[in-house]
DNA sequence: CAAAAATTGATTGACGTACCTCAAGATGTC
DNA sequence: GACATCTTGAGGTACGTCAATCAATTTTTG
């Protein structure tokens, strides 16, 4: 029993090829009853589209743009890491990536960039988005342009993208908390939670999943209001000392980056407290080995970019997607799986 | 610029396409100089291999065989499940899957089901392998025979198997114990170990890892001998209980299966130990959801059947493979993450 | 019923590689 | 120089789909 082909499909359901390619290929002008026939006759067939032959046959290219932030360090490093990485595994699929760096926190930058895309230059854009009216204005526009845009890392409201690939952030300050509370234990002292801005969606779902947890299993620990840091070490460093002098901390989440200036500050902290941070950097992984860090949650770049890619093209082929694909999985790291 | 093709690489070696077809499939009779001159206008076109149409004109189809024990519950569950999902993705990329069941823990029947193997009936073997030499013997025939052998789940040996794919059990093991430390504080009692068996390569690779932290990290805790509990419920019931009565408990790690055993044992204590297991099954999804269980480590199924397959890939096709590429990565799941 | 419109068939040429054959040229051996 | 052996060129067919054309047929419309 070999593969069916459409000459398959053309002789059971009789009619000829040209119109099981009509059929196939949804270029109209079909009448109901051969549709019908054709339908049938791959039902009988078994008949599934060989895509190895449909690609080369179309010569189909990709062009799809990542705009990312551009610090080369943390988080965002490791995603540009993955992005190189895959573009080279992508050769042998028709997929072609740009990556556009743009200043991180730079709004009217990330609108622009944004401005210069369109459906002639790129087949869809993934991009890590602030929640800024000016960005979201172009998002819209690109995706009633028919260019698939997909929020990366960071969701926004489902009006303006087409999809959502990155980690369900409440998840993850779920599971924060579920580990900060076993970590800490009997401990005594404060929980703080270090944000990078609670105006970035991300981080505010991590608050708020980190919040809830508390409060329904560890309503005994005295947990802190949330701190901005803005994702800067000096910042971050500032806090934790001005935390640290109002009482004893028993543990800390630090919920956005800079996490150099958390490790800082808690240098000459004789009794540390449990700590819990995102993204396994390579600083994290140094923190985890030398034990500055206790816990590192990381949402694998690497597979955010594959879900991204995937689900772009699954958009620009107008296939049906599933809504939860773009979600991936939190991974959980401590000094003993690094 | 598009992509150069072997017509490009033809013209700029200055010689016919079929020497070019010589040397990149290796058809021999070519003269060194010749093969030269073809490699080098590889490397200033840059030509690569179109996979698409090189996959279409060959036809080549990849027929592997797993074999895996033959329960329908637990990880194997995950694991055949794992396997029928791949089975629909695969048809485009020319696999053809053969998933055989051996009756577990039965090595007569895992040999005679490698015995009925050969290079004529399939192309590569992924086998979740005991170390009994029967086994191993006929493992190693076929890879003599040119078949591709892959030991899945548990390691062998090195000179019995092509690859390995599953998780390294030492860090599995260390992970379960860093945790179990953190998590039993300053609790009291024993820590229970219950494998399924240690003749097993996985399970005794994750008891020593454990041990090792436990030593390592936690020395104040008293770490009991490891049991065998033979992945049945019955067994590690009653072992479970054995132990209760012995004196209290601070924490079990459940290293294999029958994981029912140990919930119905620990029903009605009321001061429930640190209960640490592998493998996110349904059933451990809702231990883990209902709190009889604290923390799973769950070695990735799919991504097992994934990597097995991509690497029996490589295998036949002789390209070099990577090493590590056969490790799957940990997740570790609590209530917060399931 | 005739004209217009819609539908269908038959055919052809890509896409880039694999694989095969046959003949011709180059090189070496005695 | 005759012969065998090695190496190369030229050319064709196949893989399964896509895309397009043009003519032939059927159906619809007034």
């Amino acid at each position: 029993m070999v593969r069916p082909t459409i000459h398959d499909v053309a002789r059971t359901a009789r009619v000829s090829l040209a119109t099981v390619d009509r059929v196939l290929n949804k270029r109209g002008g079909v009448a109901e009853k051969s549709v019908k026939k054709v339908l049938e006759a791959i039902e009988v067939t078994g008949y599934v589209r060989d895509l190895t032959a449909a690609n080369l046959s179309r010569g189909r290219e990709y062009r799809f743009t990542f705009l990312v932030p551009d610090s080369q360090t943390g988080f965002m490093g490791l995603m540009r890491t993955a992005l190189e990485t895959q573009r080279a595994a992508l050769r042998d699929h028709r997929v072609k990536l740009r990556v556009v760096a743009v200043p991180a926190f730079d709004v009217a930058a990330q609108a622009a960039a944004l401005a210069s895309l369109s459906h002639r230059s790129t087949d869809g854009v993934a991009v890590v988005a602030t929640e800024a009216p000016e960005v979201q204005a172009e998002m819209a526009r690109l995706s009633s342009d028919g260019v698939p845009v997909v929020a990366l890392v960071a969701d926004l409201p489902r009006a303006k993208r087409d999809a959502y690939v990155g980690p369900d952030n409440v998840v993850a300050g779920r599971t924060a908390a579920a580990f900060m509370g076993r970590f800490v234990g009997a401990r005594r002292g404060g929980i703080l939670m270090i944000a990078g801005s609670l105006a970035a969606r991300d981080h505010m779902e991590r608050v708020m999943g980190f919040r809830m947890v508390m409060a329904e299993r560890f309503p005994q620990l005295n947990l802190l209001p949330a701190v901005q840091g803005f994702d800067t070490p000096e910042t971050v460093k500032a806090l934790t000392l001005a935390a640290l002098r109002e009482g004893p901390l028993a543990g800390i989440y630090a919920v956005g980056a800079g996490r150099s200036g958390l490790i800082d500050a808690l240098r000459d902290s004789f009794d540390r407290p449990v700590t819990i941070a995102h993204d396994l950097t390579t600083s994290a992984r140094a923190a985890l080995l030398s034990g500055e860090l206790d816990l590192v949650i990381d949402q694998n770049p690497a597979a955010e970019v594959q879900a991204a890619i995937s689900l772009m093209r699954d958009l620009t082929d107008q296939r049906p997607i599933n809504p939860n694909s773009g979600s991936v999985p939190l991974s959980i790291f401590v000094r003993e799986n690094v």
